[in-house]
DNA sequence: CTGAAAGCGCTAACAA
DNA sequence: TTGTTAGCGCTTTCAG
């Protein structure tokens, strides 16, 4: 029942009549300690099943060997697999990860900024919230390296790696246009952030490009759910809310554009129960490609974005700063900005109306 | 340039000419502190931007107020789920969390297991990737609390918060045959996992119950996939290679179940290029009810899983072993297995042949 | 009400 | 090659 304290380097030393420091420096491989004594010293430690103790070791080397990860909703498939990126390459360079999860409350996030300058991580990388910066100006003034994923948060001068969504937008509205679409349809979540604000303008310099303009309502907005925790993370409802009065609006040669691919797949349904065959009377493209789309009656046409790329990038250009000298972002240049590019992946859910490209 | 070092309470101490000690009590609003002192150095701590060294003070504390999460993939929808419960219920609680991530891979798990000790979290909450428990083991007799999630790891005692996915697969089974199926396929994954054993035996003990037998071949197995960080998560790609073969093989009345509601997917598309009709020529049901299943055609039958149920009750548990003494797990009553109950989600999938339950 | 001293577990000078 | 001393930043006795 004793909750038995940990093994520490103290109990070795005594155990072996040694100091503390030669033990320390026997474990740690140093030079300087004889060959005898560090087998012994080596053995003893197994014998206690001594565990060093990673806080006492950071508080003095001054170095957490953790990063932050602050992210709005690990239910979002690409966050996940950032996730999963980022942990496995922090891994293999020795860090651990510090998870927060803000739901896209600005409130939780302030509170994970927070948080991580107490536990002093060596770096943070941050999917932002937007609006509201003051708490990343805090962290970075306080020498924590930053960088941001995905979302761009104007105002605060940080590197930033994330998906070129405008180009991924221009590419989706290219292929629909080049299939011969006339009434085209963007339908985007109604959060102010800038994948969907570059989405946008991707579309609507596309149609431009073409001498075509997109009327007002031709971006339509799907609210967001409320409570990201409890409710389902990416739900096709809203979207699929939104099917039956687009399917009246749109007619003969129209494309609907979604924001993810969830929302496609509402689209779908909401059309398939208004008598309209996506991919033959009405098209619908996805943006994710997440790994059902491939699947679906008929395949998705979607965006697919370079998740594990991002991750790895975000990761990389994070341990760059916090390894060279710890300073905050930017160098010389300025902070950077990473956009990856996105893959156009045409499936059946466009029709091939007529004069296509060719 | 300058690194600047971290404010520390010697420095608001030095520059109001107090003892650290009485800086310490008064930003802890303990009692034996001038009020006026209090202000003063509450307002010194505020302009020089102090942060407290949670290291520190864990150190001394002897606690690190951090909980070690250890997951196989966190692209799998059920533990991205679990990932934000348990994230936001930690959060409320005082907690933060370090994420490990294993890909299914004990070396991966051992290590993960290992850091968490010496980090010194005060409990871990693990989906173990079964086959290998010494490093648990370990860490229990370490002191640590740990609670299994998911999926339990049979000849180590500790407590276990999961699914009861033998009355999930009992309910689906039971609702084929109510729907007039005479021929029954069960299609899992090939991990040698409590979750898919559970599984196969509630197919098999329904069947038994109505006097059918199950036939070897009844249960089909999927490969998974090898690097799950890498490759595209839940892939529906397997089932979908094995949906053909299925399809020549069932009759009609056949009901194909599927482990999880990705493999179902791939099947209905198989079946669908085969000329079935799913919901019309043959039955499939899925296991997890993923957000996309409501919404395909037809909508998918399926079994429904407690995530954040789940997850709250394991870190609830978890919580209340870190927070009574820290003892190890497994009160005087033993470890607690709690088994949470899944739904069946009946939408079009299956068809009603005849006979039907009513 | 405040300060001095000790110590959490470890590492890094510097001596011996 | 090894031991001594000091200190990371904080909290907790125990005196004053």
């Amino acid at each position: 029942m004793s909750p038995r304290r940990r093994t520490t380097l103290r109990d070795i030393a005594e155990s072996l009549d040694l100091s503390v420091n030669t033990v320390s420096r026997a474990l740690a491989d140093k030079d300087a300690v004889g060959v005898e004594t560090r087998r012994r010293v080596k053995a003893e430690a197994e014998r206690l099943g001594y565990v060093p103790n990673t806080m006492a070791r950071s508080l003095v080397l001054q170095n957490a060997m953790t990063l932050g990860l602050v992210i709005t909703n690990p239910s979002n498939p690409f966050y996940a697999r950032l996730i999963s990126a980022i942990e496995e390459r922090g891994r293999t360079r020795g860090y651990s990860l510090m998870l927060m999860v803000t739901e896209d409350s600005v409130d939780n996030e302030r509170r994970a900024a927070e948080e991580l300058m107490r536990w002093g991580v060596d770096g943070v990388l941050a999917i932002p919230v937007q609006h509201g910066a003051e708490h990343w100006e805090r962290l970075r003034k306080s020498g924590v390296p930053l960088v941001l994923l995905n979302r761009d948060l104007p105002g605060l001068d940080v590197d930033l790696v994330g998906v070129d969504y405008y180009a991924g937008s221009r590419a989706a509205t290219e292929h629909a246009l080049s299939t011969g679409a006339t009434e085209l349809y963007l339908v985007e979540e109604d959060l102010d952030i800038s994948p969907v604000a570059e989405r946008i303008r991707g579309f609507r310099d596309t149609l431009a490009t073409h001498g075509l303009g997109a009327p007002d309502d031709a971006v339509v907005r799907v609210a967001s759910p409320e409570d990201v925790s409890v409710s389902v993370p990416f739900d096709p409802g809203p979207a699929y809310e939104l099917g039956a009065g687009l399917a009246r609006r749109a007619g003969p040669g129209a494309v609907v554009l979604a924001g993810n691919d969830y929302h496609a797949l509402g689209l779908c349904r909401a059309f398939a129960e208004q008598g309209l065959r996506v991919g033959v009377d009405v098209g619908v493209i996805g943006h994710g490609d997440h790994p059902f789309s491939a699947y679906l009656a008929p395949p998705l046409t979607t965006v697919r974005l370079p998740a594990p790329e991002v991750g790895r990038a975000g990761i990389d250009r994070l341990l760059e700063h916090v390894e060279t000298a710890g300073g905050s972002g930017g160098d010389a240049a300025g902070p950077a900005h990473t956009l990856l590019p996105p893959e156009l992946i045409v499936r059946a859910s466009v029709p091939e109306t007529a004069g296509g490209e060719g």
